[in-house]
DNA sequence: TCGCCGTTTCGCCGCTTCTG
DNA sequence: CAGAAGCGGCGAAACGGCGA
């Protein structure tokens, strides 16, 4: 503040050394003035503690009031010397520079003493920011490279191409105009004093001839555009100045690196806003973009969430990166290039695949695109040696929906029973561009050639039955399959068979998953249009007894009947009823051999449990690439868990596939969602007085079976019409209303 | 007047910022 | 978030001062 008011003052009473708008500053730091002036003036701060201009002590601004008048001396006999002596605020202005090119600088003890600094151009007298240490490198050999974009007083370095690398090419936060032009110079020679010259010469800051105001603008670097930005207001009304700078540096580019010369001492403030990051910072930031990949802009200015709240924010690393665009940008240029079409895209591919040899078993580019991963572990678990006990031999195969970012894109995934692990694990992993039944075929073929191969490996026969598996009812899905597998057998020299009787052993190796049938008996039933509620339960009953009929003739009257009893449903009965469904769900239909049937699983439970699996391991929305590693490293994961296990790690508490044993308990493997469970007739306590009908009054009454049609409200013969107007917004009284009646009569 | 050398200006490219 | 607009940085040509 005080500063600001005798910079104002003087600005008020002496006149400008220049134009109207501009302050020349010496490139050494002191004002330009002449000798006699400098003898009876009095030094002006800036902000920084840097001399901007002095006050001739004669004026008469000396006589003013608080903060008490200075007086001057000479100080040094050798050369007249000004200094600052009186009270003041010495904690600010306590070293400062004064004259032109042979400056020394002062500072004041406690005990009142002015004391030199020795070497000014290491002890510099910036109060609000630390400037470059600058050293010439030849004093100080092996000295680490320090470049924060400053650069600040006389110095000269030798800079290698590594450092120069590593500091953008010096890149410096003044703002500054750019010049080469010396056509003498050559980029390569083998003297720093012959290579190519080029200059920077700082462009000051714009601030404002208002005192409270602490606004700092950076300056334009084009000329036309600098005087738009003098024209224009500062934000606070005030006029706008150029303070401007000299400040220049050389940089001859030679064989070896840079030689960086900077010719003075900045005796402005820095501009606040900064336009560059630094490789240093880049990396910062990058590492934390890797670390949270998920986390917004927003948050990352804020503090990427931790377990204690918002932790380490992107602005610690830069002011640059406190502008949320900035790091939108920053962000989105991390996360594109890999995933963005062009050669970005197949480089990024091309080192994927390099990284990860042998991933990817199977590609296939263009309209339909369906890329197929595996690891050796994964392949090693489609072929077992014997049958396994239970319902868990051969492949369960399903499509997620939530894996990609891009809508149409699945992730199709056929897994096989690990006895090891006790659970499923993933023996292929597709990307597809849609779910055409030629999508499935290139998932299949890839499942099918590992499978085969995997067998050969073990020198078993490839045979039919080492394909079979249960999937949903998807007409593409089991197209793609049937196709597929008629394609692989097809293309093998050991294949005698037509295609017709391939496509008709390929339809005996499929199973359709009980679950979305049960699904699709519940849905129907709650159609009240065509199963009436009270019929609902009567109706699940007979539609599930489908799948245990005993023979074709006990199916179809079983259906007969149905059909009869719920006419609206003969279409959904004709749909599960079609040959093709049929066989693939109805005991009594199946084609599939009687002990591949009940060694299958009859659902597709496991591998949506997989899908869930997966979303919890890596989350969904995945671009192209980083999901495809995230599938390597969750195949990795597995691999972990198979040799951990091989060993005699434990990879879980207690017991394995607890689920199985609450099955057997509860008839289901959600107690919850038991007949019976205590969960269900437990009141949730929302901390609020029981103050519903059903509360109330009792389940019954709430339970009383809606009339076909009506909507979902009390039911208007007990309560009859209301008898009072209805206005508008007065449900809430309408509601205590009916609610009294229905508690006191 | 010419040539040398430093400074200024201009155009392009790519990065940054703004807008919807 | 994408696209448009604005801006900065770089390289090179043009310009201008100065001495021979």
């Amino acid at each position: 503040m005080v500063l600001g008011f005798f910079k104002h003052v003087y600005r008020y009473f002496v006149p400008r050394v220049q134009d109207k708008d501009e302050v020349e500053i010496s490139r050494d730091g002191g004002a330009l003035l002449s000798d006699s002036f400098i003898a009876g003036a009095v030094p002006m701060y800036d902000t920084t503690g840097r001399i901007i201009g002095y006050v001739q002590t004669n004026h008469p601004f000396q006589n003013l009031g608080s903060p008490k008048i200075y007086r001057l001396q000479i100080y040094s006999p050798q050369r007249p010397v000004l200094l600052l002596v009186g009270p003041t605020r010495i904690e600010n202005a306590s070293k400062f520079v004064i004259g032109s090119t042979n400056e020394i600088i002062y500072t004041r003890t406690p005990e009142g003493h002015f004391i030199p600094i020795q070497n000014p151009e290491e002890k510099q007298g910036h109060a609000q920011h630390k400037p470059l240490d600058t050293k010439v490198k030849e004093d100080f050999p092996g000295a680490e490279v320090h470049w924060d974009g400053w650069p600040d007083g006389k110095f000269e370095q030798d800079f290698t191409l590594d450092e120069v690398n590593e500091t953008n090419d010096l890149a410096i936060h003044w703002a500054h105009t750019v010049g080469g032009g010396d056509r003498k110079g050559q980029r390569f020679a083998e003297e720093w004093m012959n290579g190519k010259r080029a200059t920077r010469t700082c462009l000051g800051i714009l601030q404002c001839d208002n005192q409270d105001c602490e606004i700092t603008i950076r300056p334009h670097t084009k000329p036309q555009s600098l005087r738009t930005q003098l024209l224009k207001p500062c934000s606070c009304g005030a006029m706008l100045y150029h303070l401007k700078c000299d400040v220049k540096s050389i940089l001859w580019t030679w064989s070896k690196g840079i030689h960086y010369q900077n010719s003075g001492y900045h005796v402005h403030r820095r501009p606040p806003r900064k336009l560059h990051l630094l490789p240093q910072e880049k990396r910062r930031f990058e590492a934390m973009v890797n670390a949270h990949p998920q986390v917004g802009p927003l948050q990352l200015i804020v503090g990427v969430p931790g377990i204690d709240g918002p932790g380490e924010s992107v602005a610690d690393i830069s002011d640059v990166l406190l502008n949320a665009d900035r790091v939108t940008k920053e962000r989105q240029k991390l996360k594109r290039p890999a995933d963005t079409g062009g050669d970005h895209f197949i480089r990024a591919f091309a080192k994927f695949e390099q990284e990860r040899p042998g991933f990817i078993i199977l590609s296939t580019i263009g309209k339909v695109t369906v890329i197929s991963v595996q690891t050796p572990f994964m392949q090693s678990q489609m072929v077992k040696d014997e049958v396994l006990d239970g319902p868990v031999n051969g492949m369960v195969s399903d499509a997620a929906h939530g894996w990609w970012k891009e809508r149409t894109s699945l992730l199709m995934v056929s897994s096989t029973y690990c006895p090891d692990l006790f659970c499923w694990v993933p023996g292929v992993l597709s990307f597809t561009n849609g779910a055409s039944g030629e999508h499935f075929m290139y998932h299949f073929l890839a499942v099918f050639q590992a499978i085969a191969h995997e067998a050969e490996k073990r020198h078993l026969e490839v045979e039919d039955r080492l394909f079979a598996g249960v999937m949903d009812f998807s007409q593409a899905e089991r197209l793609g399959f049937i196709t597929a597998f008629v394609e692989f057998w097809y293309r093998r020299p050991d294949s005698n068979r037509s295609r017709e009787e391939l496509q008709d052993a390929a339809e005996k190796l499929l199973r359709g998953c009980a679950e979305h049938f049960r699904a699709g008996v519940t849905r129907v039933s709650r159609i009240t249009g065509a199963v009436s509620p009270e019929k609902a339960e009567d109706f699940v009953k007979r539609a599930m007894s489908l799948l245990h009929a005993a023979d074709t003739d006990e199916f179809c009257s079983r259906l007969a009947l149905l059909a009869r009893d719920f006419p609206k449903l003969i279409d959904w009965f004709n749909w599960w009823s079609r040959p093709s469904h049929a066989m693939m769900l109805f005991g009594s239909e199946r084609k599939m051999d009687a002990d591949l049937w009940d060694a299958i699983p009859a659902t597709t439970n496991a591998e949506e449990a997989m899908h869930w699996k997966l979303y919890r391991a890596c989350g969904r929305d995945h671009a192209f690439l980083e999901g495809l590693a995230s599938l390597y490293q969750i195949a990795i994961y597995y691999e972990r868990q198979y040799s951990s296990v091989k060993k005699g790690v434990p990879v879980r508490y207690g017991e394995a596939e607890r689920w199985k044993r609450i099955a057997i308990t509860y008839g289901c493997t959600k107690p919850g969602r038991a007949e019976n469970s205590q969960d269900k007739k437990r009141k949730r306590n929302d901390g609020r007085p029981p103050d519903t009908a059903k509360e109330i009054l009792g389940s019954k009454t709430a339970k009383k079976p809606r009339k076909s049609g009506l909507s979902p409200t009390l039911d208007t013969s007990i309560l009859g019409p209301q008898s009072y107007p209805w206005n508008s917004n007065s449900c809430w009284l309408d509601t205590s209303l009916q609610l009294l009646y229905m508690t006191c009569y």
